[in-house]
DNA sequence: TCAATAGTGTCTATAAGACAATATACC
DNA sequence: GGTATATTGTCTTATAGACACTATTGA
């Protein structure tokens, strides 16, 4: 909230102290073969920037003339980095202090989105040739890419946190998967992101049981010997959320 | 993350642009023997403040000076309007827009923070007579203090849904109690924020089964007809998550 | 002894995991 | 028909809700 102490002799509404720097930042998220997968963008390679050449997650300052809010900022920002088909996306929090930016006191709003992997390549509709994808551990490290800048390191692992924990309990991964999927291949989503692998017979018994969740969409040919049912989702503006979360075991 | 775009021909790091403004607003909750309560602060009346004598969630400007972090700045402001014991504080998320507040784009950082009722009495340590406790629907509306100021009915709404969420399956409520507690008194915590009854012996036993909740803590003296088991909790640090919610009945 | 609150025991229903069985498509 | 994948059925087990019962204290 605003401030409401005005102890200085200025009139009501002083504002003339020092604000500390807004940005975004996004940990996009898709689904490889491997695994789950993180877009990160490298900083550019002049000295005078802070962590030059480094990874980090996209993102960028608000706007105040472009950004109507924080979440069409995020917006920007993504379509800026990847052609994404209506992702899925979340605030994580925000994280701000004096030390996380050697150019001052800063505060980051963090989201994560989700999209399928076929429509995320970076570069098709996206101006980024400094994108690329990493394959991310389920703690939210990536192998290849060292140090990211700032404190994204720690940003993304709680971007991965967040995804983790509502896993158990929602339909969250079925926003990794292109429309129309199959059983099979939502569960194979659910095993990448839980770290675990799910009995097929109470897999299916369950997300056929959540109301509000899929609806049928017709047979698919993949080739595969039996041709599997196909599946959208009833509510493509947010996840469902599950009576009971799968069984720690 | 700060922006790696630098079209402008300025040096490097071009930071001359307009800043956001950048605050925190706390919803502090406790439990008074109707249910739920939520301080609130009545903004000054001088007809340039926006918003003059509503009621507003505590909070205010981040202070590059004072504030090492987001969270600090949150404790300060906490301190400044109540004694508050070690209260649990959790974020919320962040609002930011061009459109709620008149003076400019701002963006306010939120966290909800739960204390006991005997140990936060606004006046008490705080210096804010203009601080009052208002009982709470559990949905967030406030029937006594009107339209809040700015957003705030829309970011009081949001951290009462958080807590309404995570008390399914987390030990949450523990932190409106005061230590030692029993096992009723922790009951009826739990029942005032999920809003319906629970049976008690089925309380009894998923509260006692959880790991690295309660402690004993000897028998205390309540007056009651019979003395009931003290508890204390393991961590204070943090609530504990349960393997499987209550059953939504 | 009664009243009131604290605490326990037991039954039942639900749903998840385990795992076997069946269906379907392509070779 | 054989094989690989998709889908279904059944058994067991864990746990929550329901509800009755026992325990302890003070009047």
């Amino acid at each position: 909230m605003p401030a409401k102490k005005s102890n200085a002799p200025s009139p009501a509404t002083a504002l003339e102290f020092p604000r500390p720097l807004v940005t975004v930042d996004i940990a996009l998220l898709t689904l490889s073969g491997n695994g789950l997968q993180v877009l990160l963008v490298q900083r550019p390679r002049a000295p005078a920037e802070p962590y030059p050449a480094r990874w980090a997650l996209p993102g960028g300052f608000i706007d105040v003339q472009k950004d109507h809010d924080l979440q069409a900022c995020a917006m920007r920002k993504l379509r800026e980095k990847t052609a994404v088909s209506s992702p899925y996306l979340e605030q994580v929090g925000s994280w701000g202090g004096a030390e996380r930016d050697p150019r001052g006191w800063s505060a980051t709003h963090v989201y994560f989105a989700l999209v399928p992997r076929e429509t995320s390549e970076p570069g098709k509709g996206g101006n980024a040739a400094d994108a690329r994808w990493f394959d991310v551990t389920l703690g939210g490290l990536v192998p290849g890419a060292g140090a990211l800048a700032f404190d994204h390191d720690e940003l993304l692992c709680a971007a991965l946190q967040r995804l983790r924990s509502k896993v158990e309990y929602t339909s969250l991964p079925a926003f990794l998967l292109a429309e129309p999927f199959t059983l099979p291949q939502l569960q194979g989503a659910y095993e990448a992101v839980l770290g675990r692998r799910l009995d097929r017979s109470a897999f299916r018994r369950r997300a056929l049981a959540v109301p509000g969740f899929l609806r049928e969409a017709g047979i698919i040919q993949t080739g595969a010997p039996r041709a599997p049912q196909g599946y959208v989702l009833e509510h493509r503006g947010g996840p469902v959320v599950f009576a009971r979360p799968f069984e720690p075991r």
